[in-house]
DNA sequence: TTATAAATTGACAGCGCTGTCATTTTTGAA
DNA sequence: TTCAAAAATGACAGCGCTGTCAATTTATAA
């Protein structure tokens, strides 16, 4: 049968309060005493209660993560990285898919909120990019942490986790330099998106400080999507500046570029090198592979939860602001430009 | 302020115990008395307290999804499907991701059992195929329901939603063979899946109704990936006998198919029709948009969750077998034969 | 009408923990 | 060594609900 904190305090031979100390980390408890109380614990495969714990207490052991995202492979990671923290932390994890533009989103959440004591949200985009959003969730006392595109977080309302896709960017765009590339094409995301707006900033100053002039037939807006990269890639291709290259927003894009390039007989990487962004299982499923830049979501989503535990625990660092920077992934869809 | 059981006790002039009866659907509560209920807690927006009913009951509040499954597409799909199940119902869903492989598996799956009162299982592929696993998953004591490929359950230990792919597959090749296809090939997925097998068994039956031989050079042994599809595709099109049509086993297959088959200079569908199966996001990523099955996973998941919502209710009924049979999606890469 | 069974409702304990506050033990300065 | 202050530990109530069982009301038959 499951043990409970009766079990642990006899057979330790505490009362069942210092055990409830020792399971929440609180001071004021001898080492012998914490030592006796870990070993019982082992010895039954002891774990607390959630019910009961949320019953009792006034802390709160779980923590919310809402999304909106028709990237399932993204939406998969960030719940994986939430979930490992959480199950680490004895935290539990209320999942809310949801729609962001729909009226009643506030209302919806704040019921979630007011009806599960939950210690705080994990929030990426849209969400994390609605400033009035994050305001209302503030007001309901609960803790929130954004995901989101950026150098700096934009404001101080919470903790950020900043995706640094401007130096990424910019790393992306100098190895297509170095590769010889002067005519780089790039096919933007939604424009309302931070991530595109920050890697569309990090590609100009690339080609900014390599003194190569930005040229706007070379920018053409899209959408994260395969046919956006299709569309961009032919109007690329058969406009009068054509290029060599073409920097795709994220790595659907790309295979949509990857495949409008080959209808219009163009060998890649030979005759046009693509990049892609996020490090997806797309840009391993397109042939050739995609150079693109990897974005370690689980690692993300698990110091968002963590920091959110933390908080809840009180025992939050200072300095909360935490930077990643995806990585440049170089594969078979980039080589030398064409002389 | 939440409202409690007590509040709207209070309201409604009854004791806590009758709101209690109303709100877990209870007999021997009058109609007047209930509507009174209803009303207080309507006006009140009260909502049972799931850690109080947890520690004070018997019965359990939560279901369990736990997923080893690399298609973050499915995941989302199921997952979104129990949730909705759950939030109507009042449940809470607990995911759990994890390794089908692993060794420690059970000792797992029956520690998290053991830790949080769940009503059941859902349980897919692979979990879903192992009749091992679900013996101990139910010596446990928790309900199971299972979503797997077939006609028919193959054994009674769980209820059962079938996804008649044979049905399935069936359709989308007679689809070929009304468009004049006589050498159709085929590019399987993992055999031991029951997907593949099943999906297999219907291109073998629809073409042995249509008095069509089966040709083993047409079958390609597979795996459920875009590379799979592209060397698929390519051992067909550049072996003796060379198909005009291809059935691929599900849509990145399909996708890999089609690529290869750009590659080789070959116009889809023109000169080849290709099938996917699933009717995935990707099948729509690709150009031209694929013919498929289209799988209703959200619906099959929620039909799922409600069962063991009922059986942790009492209210199951007797024929709990369902079965879903996934619909043919004309898109367009399929047309007629050339001559 | 009255007695009896059946249906409806309520009183109360207690689920496993935490928060509060009282009690005991330890520490350290005088 | 002694005593006050600080640290460590424990006793106990109660979180919001459900299960048990008793009390009350209603329905039914005589």
């Amino acid at each position: 049968m499951k043990a409970t904190i009766n079990d642990v305090a006899k057979q330790a031979g505490v009362s069942i309060k210092t055990v409830s100390r020792v399971m929440n980390n609180e001071p004021s408890v001898r080492q012998p005493t914490r030592e006796k109380v870990m070993e019982a614990v082992k010895s039954l495969n002891y774990k607390p209660n959630l019910a009961a714990r949320n019953l009792a207490g006034t802390k709160a052991y779980s923590i919310a993560f809402i999304y909106d995202n028709p990237n399932a492979y993204y939406v998969i990671d960030m719940q994986n990285g939430i979930l490992s923290a959480c199950k680490k932390q004895g935290f539990e994890l209320l999942i809310h898919p949801c729609n962001s533009k729909s009226d009643g989103i506030l209302d919806e959440i704040t019921n979630m909120v007011k009806h599960s004591r939950i210690a705080g949200l994990v929030l990426t985009p849209p969400f994390s990019e609605m400033p009035e959003f994050v305001k209302h969730i503030l007001d309901l006392e609960v803790d929130v942490v954004r995901i989101m595109s950026g150098d700096n977080a934009p404001d101080n309302l919470s903790p950020c986790i900043m995706v640094n896709d401007h130096q990424a960017s910019m790393s992306i765009t100098q190895h297509l330099i170095d590769l010889g590339h002067k005519n780089i094409g790039f096919i933007a995301g939604q424009s309302e998106h931070m991530s595109t707006v920050e890697r569309l900033r990090g590609y100009k100053q690339a080609l900014k400080e390599n003194n190569i002039d930005i040229d706007k037939r070379l920018i053409i807006d899209g959408e994260y999507s395969f046919e956006s990269g299709v569309q961009g890639a032919k109007q690329l291709m058969e406009g009068e500046l054509r290029p060599t290259a073409i920097f795709s927003c994220n790595d659907e894009i790309a295979a949509g570029a990857l495949f409008a390039s080959r209808l219009m007989g163009i060998s890649i990487p030979e005759q046009l090198s693509i990049t892609g962004f996020e490090n997806s299982p797309f840009s391993r499923q397109t042939w050739p592979r995609l150079t693109t830049a990897n974005q370690p979501n689980p690692k993300i989503a698990e110091g968002a939860a963590n920091l959110l535990i933390a908080k809840a625990r009180k025992q939050a660092p200072d300095n909360i602001t935490t930077q990643y920077t995806p990585q440049l992934v170089v594969r078979d869809s980039t080589s030398q430009a064409v002389q």
